[in-house]
DNA sequence: GCTATCCCGACCTCGCTGGTAGGATTAGCG
DNA sequence: CGCTAATCCTACCAGCGAGGTCGGGATAGC
């Protein structure tokens, strides 16, 4: 299991707001009815990407959230990373402060001569953060709107609908 | 956090039986003793490798574990899927029976349309099993024995060495 | 038969995930 | 000026899997 709900729910919801334009907030409320998810537990996820600064929020009633910027200049690895907090493949890839004497990888001891392993937990991880990067908020916005024609719109029966924005 | 230590032993035991030659088997202790692993542990992720086919073993005294194939022709994708079981980005990768009414993901109530997220997660495993495909045990045990020169070996002083073999 | 080793299942502890509870603060609105 | 809808914040909790231990059984060399 790489990611967690908060990786998921995170991104549910950065996907609802880029959906509703940036004009007026969207509440949570109306994202956790939509999408089925607990508003408290949401309420947390949010704060995360908040503190990313990938979402701006307005208090109040009234008030919500909306992205802090166009979707399109939004790649997943950073959104990841804020709902995450990390994205190392192994645990001694954290952080160095490894002090007590657990022996889980040999990253340390070794002072760096000859891990093969941290070689191969390296390229995977270079790998994911990749192709997180070349992934964009709107290409998951347009992903979904494709295919959901926003509840109601019998226009655009196949996928070959050309999207006119 | 992607992979659990069953991953880290199980790849250094393999190394390990990789470095030794195919001639005589290597008991659990001397790689326990030589990695610092805890023993019991290792018996156990032993044991997966084994039922995945990639080492076989001989009881007894004097006998121990040893790799079924060449370590050419063993990539890592077959064993960290070996080790870790499964290699899903999130809970709804697993498989398909969410009976109970959860929803962790829209990916099953969606039936299939719109589902966004799922498209990123799809995205990312399919990289990391390249990953792991794209690398074989004998690069990592040649990474390894290329920088480790066997403990006392003067020889072989820089990483240019042409590994003789 | 002794000992080294593989084999196997039960057990345990600990931290984290996923979520709840309860409140404090802020702002539109009549 | 309240009422209410919303963001914010902290503490709490249950369940589960990770990581490991223990004890014992089977098997083969000497």
């Amino acid at each position: 299991m790489f990611f967690t709900t908060k990786a998921e729910y995170g991104v549910r919801l950065l996907i609802e707001l880029g959906r509703q334009g940036h004009d007026q907030p969207v509440s949570l409320k109306a994202v956790a009815d939509g999408e089925n998810l607990p508003l408290a537990y949401l309420e947390r996820i949010v704060a995360l990407l908040k503190r990313a600064d990938l979402v701006e929020s307005t208090r109040g009633a009234h008030g919500g959230y909306r992205l802090a910027r166009p979707a399109q200049s939004i790649a997943m690895d950073e959104v990841v990373l804020a709902l995450e907090g990390s994205l190392a493949p192994m645990e001694c890839f954290v952080d160095d402060r490894n002090d007590d004497g657990r022996v889980l990888c040999s990253h340390h001891d070794d002072s760096g001569r000859g891990c093969a392993t941290k070689l191969l937990w390296t390229r995977v991880q270079v790998g994911v953060l990749k192709t997180l990067a070349d992934t964009t908020l709107a290409e998951l916005i347009d992903f979904q709107t494709r295919k959901l024609p926003r509840a109601g719109d019998p226009a655009a029966p196949g996928p070959r609908t050309p999207a006119p924005a």
